[in-house]
DNA sequence: CCGCACTGTCAAGTGATCTTTACATCGCCG
DNA sequence: CGGCGATGTAAAGATCACTTGACAGTGCGG
């Protein structure tokens, strides 16, 4: 699953710890989404879309498995 | 996080095993979300989107956490 | 050159999201 | 009554989503 989280942070100015501080999780776990090594959880993925004020599905882009 | 899976899934008539069958999940997969036992994952969640035909957010609603 | 902010990654641990198997309950129909 | 489809739930186990703590690499300003 790609997103635009590096994207919609750095076009904001903040680190990948400011946005940590902001989602309540740590700067590891940002740092593996962006360079995506797993996907966020349903509540996670809520709290990105808010603070980015992006749909969902406007953030993360599911690859259609067949 | 609350969801209108029940409420989508009996609007079509479908069982919870119909259900998990077009997701790929098992039954209790199915049971534990509609009774709030866990929430989905991303990818799951974004199946379930697609095959409703909505956008995640019309589907579950985050508890705003203040 | 040195320090510092930022990023990437690893290891080990915890809790959440799944799985399979199993069983119990309910309502309905023959 | 007896069986059956549908639902709810439990236990045990695999894997994923997160944590803390640590360390290495890069680039930039003093």
């Amino acid at each position: 699953m790609n997103n635009r989280l590096r994207e919609l942070r750095t076009a904001r100015g903040w680190t990948q710890a400011d946005l940590a501080d902001q989602l309540d999780v740590s700067r590891q776990t940002v740092n593996a989404l962006e360079t995506g090594r797993y996907d966020p959880s349903l509540p996670l993925a809520f709290k990105l879309a808010r603070l980015f004020g992006q749909r969902i599905e406007d953030i993360f882009q599911d690859d259609p498995q067949p």
